[in-house]
DNA sequence: GCAGGCGGAGCAAGCGCTTTCAGGGCTGCG
DNA sequence: CGCAGCCCTGAAAGCGCTTGCTCCGCCTGC
């Protein structure tokens, strides 16, 4: 039903050739003819099939992301940094989730991509070391985010400097004991950030002579409510942390709104530091680790884009820059006192 | 470089017909043939192009979604909303930003979707009303979110509701000055939704014997910062609300953040309503009216996806209920006194 | 005045699939 | 035993573009 180039070149006394040359503004047309063809296309509405057209000069005009999952902040902000850069080059964007093992295969083995995209960003998708492989020997231009790939450019934070940098800032004020919230430990391939974080945590307490405790580092499911219940489960201890480094924001905010429940200060009972600076953690006065989340959406599709317009160069790997930021949820460690809530079980 | 269906069809000693039909799971094809062309396929790697497939059949297997921006938290949870549904229809997902008129008209004529996609959703697009006919009578089915298109099958909140449904709240705690905080008035035809709400916020204000001030009435912008500053402003009238109905709850996180630097108890000085029901509304205690945003992407994926496979049909037109949630941001207004600034204000 | 060059346009060969149509071997029934 | 009919398979015609190659004038430069 829609007009086809052959209509717009008969509109216009042409052949088809000349239009698909006139329309997209290649030289070798006369001014006057290209006038004529436009003028016939916009009357027709002719915009070219991007199937064909893609069939015919092998490209997409499209790139593809992969994420696991859209919805959380950190996944749509790394999106929303790829589209600004894509539409800017006026290219599409492909969304897809990779949450299982078969779709991180899926997406190795460039299969549901072929004649879709011309290259690919895959963010936080934990490949296994073949699956990289399998990714890199693929003729399609891939970047990864977040993790690393040796063979692969990629986009990274250095987390081991994030969950430093953290603790620092907390043992600074005086904290010795403090609670980490962050994934699960037995799950170190699907991603490995969370175990980077909790290496630097580990670097920092060291350096200040503290032996690590297993009972202060609990999963926080990177979701507000895990981060309640981490919270809370570590506010239940014994002897429980003054201050708690929460692997993301939003776990943070978790940890925040168990604080408030259980009637206690922030910074002056617990110190809260979260990691991302997400949009409401200045509004919440929460201490975070920024990292440039859109940021690296940007630096990732120019680096796809890099790869796809100059053919295979050398991987680059990009390292991102972190910083602390700190605000109000964190503040000095009380000597005499440890939260209020132990400080009852204490009496007792 | 990739495998070809011809290659296929050599290794498996058939036609690429039969590959075709075999790999597609089409009947008339001999159990034994097809056995054998899976196993040549998955040997070389094989996986149709798209564009190719596309071309040939007619259909993209892809869905597009418009949307004004990619990051803020309704968007994409409306995104995650339609993608769940795509994704478990193993069709693909082209996201595209619409934020201009240009782009507008773009979408609204096809073009640039053109052997994209089957259908598309535009999430909060304002189309006007001749780019909505142009949209409706091109051969794409397309599904509109949040806005009204009489011709076209939508998916809408009754945000006259909302609006009414959070004024009555705030009357009902017995407050009488209530601030709005929203979009620009200045700007009917870009975003609706704004409108709709303030009109049922003074549906509940008439309905409650009480005259709408217009100096209540400001621009949040959407935005964290801009329901601040909204806050601030109102908060530095002569006669300053006792409490906020914010259209989004990202703009109420501003208010309840400017309370916080302004030393007011929530709700003791001041009472704070949102819309959305965010993610971080919960953790945060706000009382807000939810609606279900990433419901609403999955409907108008499935709306989207009935009209692909039944054709034509009547335009469905959905509304999605929405709700009161009564959190820790509302209380009782103080009769006997006003915030506390203004009382500072008020002595002097 | 003539050859070489060049700008402008068309022809036609694909790109890699899907799908229609035709054909060949069998089975089953008369 | 013969023919209708059914299964399975292949040949080939597109799908709507892009692009290499060819061709045709006309303008230079010597």
């Amino acid at each position: 039903m829609p007009a086809s180039i052959g209509d717009v070149a008969e509109h216009a006394g042409v052949s088809v050739a000349t239009v698909s040359r006139a329309l997209r503004g290649l030289p070798n047309v006369a001014p006057s003819t290209r006038a004529r063809v436009l003028e016939a296309a916009a009357r027709l509405g002719y915009v070219a099939d991007a199937r064909a057209a893609g069939l015919a000069s092998g490209r997409t005009r499209t790139i593809g992301v992969a994420v696991p999952l859209i919805g959380p902040w950190f996944f749509s902000q790394v999106l929303a940094g790829v589209e600004a850069v894509v539409t800017d080059r006026d290219l599409d964007l492909l969304v897809l989730t990779v949450d299982d093992d078969a779709g991180r295969q899926r997406l190795a083995s460039g299969a549901r991509l072929r004649g879709r995209v011309d290259g690919v960003i895959a963010v936080d998708v934990a490949l296994t070391e073949e699956q990289r492989a399998t990714l890199a020997a693929n003729d399609l231009p891939a970047v990864l985010v977040g993790l690393r790939g040796e063979d692969l450019p990629c986009v990274l934070v250095d987390n081991v400097e994030v969950g430093r940098t953290a603790t620092e800032h907390l043992l600074s004020l005086g904290h010795t004991r403090i609670g980490l919230v962050g994934h699960a430990r037995d799950d170190p391939l699907r991603f490995s950030v969370p175990e980077e974080r909790r290496r630097g945590y580990h670097e920092a307490l060291a350096a200040a002579g503290i032996e690590p405790d297993p009972r202060l580092e609990l999963d926080g499911n990177f979701s507000i409510p895990g981060g309640a219940e981490a919270a809370e489960a570590l506010l239940a201890l014994p002897e429980p942390p003054t201050a708690i480094l929460a692997m993301s924001d939003e776990m943070a905010f978790g940890c925040l709104r168990l604080a408030r429940q259980r009637g206690l200060a922030v910074p002056g009972d617990l110190s809260v530091v979260g990691v991302d600076d997400h949009d409401v953690a200045a509004a919440w006065d929460l201490t975070t680790v920024s990292q440039p989340v859109q940021g690296m959406g940007e630096q990732a599709a120019e680096l796809l884009l890099a790869v796809i317009d100059a053919g295979a160069t050398a991987p680059a790997h990009l390292t991102v820059p972190s910083r602390l930021r700190v605000r109000g949820t964190t503040g000095p460690a009380k000597a005499d006192r440890t939260p209020s809530r132990s400080t009852q079980d204490a009496i007792t």
